[in-house]
DNA sequence: CTCGCGCTGGGTGACAAATC
DNA sequence: GATTTGTCACCCAGCGCGAG
């Protein structure tokens, strides 16, 4: 209330002025009957915003109503703005406010219903898990195991948060659950009622067994027969259908980048930094968040080493060593020695990603533009991903009669040729095909 | 001061690829 | 094949900053 759409808390608001974003102007003029008003009046509008207060009985009582008056915004902390839309709202949380936040994690504070999504399923995890008696430090290493994982489960774990509020139950209720399926597979029911999307509907149920796991229980009390029939809808939905795609020719890009060598100059940092992450792609196959957080350092005989991590599936350090090739114009030693080039003495122990322009590292997203600049200089198809590079890649070694081992060596794959088969091996079957046809 | 724009970081869907 | 988790792409709101 008396706000305007620079200064607002929430999505709704009521503004002193006319503005159309706002739910209405003039709020002593609006019913605060349905509402949880978050006032901020001006000065002389103090009194008579209380008197209305008093007069309208406002529905949720006025331990829910804020007051700001100017003394008490100063010391305005989190807790005290209400979000009325989590999953758009953006959270502002320094990490230290967030220690704070954990450790107060009270059962007993009546608004928790208004933090947003990923918050309350980072405060209930760790909750229930202090319940089961793993200390603070304890509960930080579990969720330190996880990479990426653990940003989705603490936001599936708010929703289910949510639902279960919104039944009516306790938190400590969850902790005398006795059948675990049962609670999930009703929850995962009332989301297919919702129309929650299938890859949802999986996340929630991944988070909520693995919460129900680090509680104690075993793998058969969790994922039942019934559960796994809920499950078979959402699960047919993600699988991915086996079509034969065209992928562009890798040729294409090695042309486009053997053109632009002799003319290095006149590439604009990004432009050249693209260049060089493309090549780094399709000659090593690593991932283009591998060579994002990767650390180069120049070898002798002009041999360049990239030593990066690979969270995915192996959790282990990688070295790629380059040698140069015969062709330069197309080699990443090359590209990567006039990148190094580029910079000036004093700047030599700068993060390889580093731009001048911007006077700091290519952030992971910028990487990724610069990639997408070039892939789009070359004329291939929009609409393919950076990761389009590895299958182009893979595919012309394929093409060439490279061996199962080569492949697998190069690709660095667990499963090595299924992996490589389902998502990467883009050779159409056309010449079977031909051959077939010959008589 | 306002407007527009780029950057950020949370959030999510789709996909990739590991382990169970 | 089922399940779990990492990667890619995109969206969105808020913010800072420079131009006007």
């Amino acid at each position: 209330m008396f706000s305007n759409r620079r200064n607002r808390k929430f999505r709704r608001f009521v503004s002193l002025s006319q503005d159309k974003w706002a739910v209405a102007q003039d709020c002593l003029s609006i019913s605060w009957q349905l509402e949880v008003p978050y006032l901020h009046p001006p000065i002389p509008l103090i009194q008579q915003t209380l008197n209305k207060l008093m007069k309208e009985k406002v529905q949720s009582s006025y331990d829910h109503t804020i007051l700001a008056i100017p003394t008490v915004v100063a010391c305005t902390n989190e807790d005290d703005i209400k979000t009325d839309s989590p999953r758009r709202k953006r959270r502002r949380l320094s990490p230290g406010r967030e220690d704070e936040e954990v450790k107060e994690a009270p059962t007993t504070r009546k608004n928790d219903g208004c933090l947003a999504r990923g918050n309350r399923g980072e405060e209930l995890f760790r909750w229930v898990l202090n319940q089961r008696g793993l200390t603070d430090t304890a509960i930080q290493n579990v969720i330190n195991g996880w990479h990426e994982a653990w940003r989705r489960h603490r936001q599936r774990l708010g929703q289910f948060d949510e639902y279960w509020i919104s039944l009516g139950r306790r938190r400590e209720e969850l902790l005398k659950v006795e059948d675990p399926e049962l609670v999930i597979a009703n929850f995962i029911s009332q989301l297919e009622a919702e129309d929650a999307t299938n890859a949802n509907q999986a996340n929630c149920r991944s988070a909520l067994s693995t919460l129900f796991q680090l509680q104690g229980f075993k793998k058969e009390k969790i994922n039942g027969v019934a559960l796994q029939q809920i499950m078979k809808k959402p699960q047919a939905g993600m699988r991915k259908p086996i079509k034969e795609e065209q992928i562009w020719n890798y040729d294409q890009l090695l042309k486009y980048i053997k053109n632009k060598s002799d003319q290095k100059v006149q590439l604009s940092e990004i432009e050249f930094l693209g260049i060089v992450i493309a090549t780094i792609m399709g000659y090593s196959t690593l991932r283009l968040i591998e060579v994002h957080r990767a650390i180069v350092s120049k070898l002798p005989k002009g041999c360049w080493q990239i030593k990066t991590a690979m969270f995915k599936g192996h959790d282990t350090g990688v070295t790629v060593i380059f040698r140069p090739l015969d062709d330069l114009s197309i080699c990443p030693t090359q590209w990567l020695s006039s990148w190094m080039n580029r910079r000036k003495k004093k700047d030599e122990k700068l993060p390889v990603w580093w731009l001048y322009s911007k006077n700091r590292v290519a952030s992971y997203e910028e990487t990724s533009k610069a990639v997408h600049i070039v892939m789009k200089a070359c004329k291939i198809p929009t609409g393919y991903t950076v990761t389009s590079i590895r299958s182009s890649s893979m595919t012309k070694s394929i093409d060439q009669g490279a061996t199962k081992t080569e492949i697998n060596r190069a690709t660095r794959h667990r499963k090595g040729s299924q992996a490589v088969a389902n998502h990467y091996d883009k050779n159409l079957n056309d010449k079977i095909r031909t051959r077939l046809a010959k008589l």
